[in-house]
DNA sequence: GGGCAATTGCTGATGTATCAACAACTTTGC
DNA sequence: GCAAAGTTGTTGATACATCAGCAATTGCCC
């Protein structure tokens, strides 16, 4: 730890120990959802159409629900459809825009993965928190996330 | 979300509220360390090379401070090599090994990084949680981890 | 001391994430 | 109507992460 003011004993330890948390949290989740097949970059783009279902949903729409950026939609929709997963239309009633369509394969990887995910997230996150511990999260989350947000929303 | 028994309400709101939580303080961190130059990753190689100082460090050694598998690691010093940041060195008592020096300019880089992430991450971490709330965050990351554990570590 | 397993580090392929720049279209304001 | 400004989506470059496989060396064990 270098010199101007590095952070006290106590301070280092909430740090590091939440870095490691939360990178080993998403680590595990994302080598389960390997195992079903899907990236949880995919499952963030599977779910959302999913729901949407026949009427589709313009990536616009899609990088609201997910909070990603035109540009990360873009490449990740490219590889989905090359994978067969989705397809992507002109949309009818604006010319720049598209649709994107979950297709069969798209809705089976869905079904595929998704019990072993939610399982994974029970068994592995909210099951070994209690309640009191989950009104803190949020609380924790949202103070932390106003601080933040100014820079940190999609352009 | 799809269909096989769903989260209830409140488990959807502690997750989803965490995994945006923790993604965005992830993405912050890395925009405010990039302002300095370096990233994320850079830095968890530059900070423990500065400590380890003359003798430098073996690739092994790093990663397993930071938890990376030789690969990444392998990869991550190439290209910090390539931006003159650190050297690589045969190792004298290992024929295999290498051992790895910061240069003047990696140092420099670490001197210019460090303040700004310290002051980052007080300003939008520590300061933001109760000592209650650290505790918990603290026994919440052991406890998670613990059940992690066996499949996340390096090979 | 000879063979075999483990360690150490590298590479290439693929997927993921961000940035800057662009093209096409729509909206707004006059 | 029309020019300026904003929206929508794409691309190419680069960095980051993971996996599988390779090569050299070391250490172990008989």
């Amino acid at each position: 730890m270098p010199k101007p003011r590095w952070l006290s004993k106590d301070e280092e330890e909430v740090w590091f120990a939440y870095i490691l948390f939360s990178r080993q949290l998403a680590a595990g989740m994302e080598r389960q959802l390997a195992g079903s097949g899907v990236s949880g970059a995919d499952y963030q783009m599977l779910a959302p159409l999913a729901e949407a279902g026949a009427a589709g949903m313009r990536p616009r729409d899609l990088g609201h629900s997910a909070g990603w950026d035109r540009s990360r939609l873009a490449h990740q929709l490219r590889r989905m459809e090359q994978r067969g997963l989705v397809t992507r239309e002109q949309a009818e009633d604006d010319a720049r825009g598209i649709v994107v369509h979950l297709t069969e394969a798209g809705r089976a990887a869905l079904r595929a993965a998704s019990p072993g995910h939610i399982e994974w997230v029970r068994e592995n996150f909210l099951e070994l928190i209690t309640p009191a511990e989950r009104r803190m999260l949020v609380e924790l989350s949202e103070r932390v996330m106003a601080k933040l947000e100014p820079e940190s929303r999609p352009r």
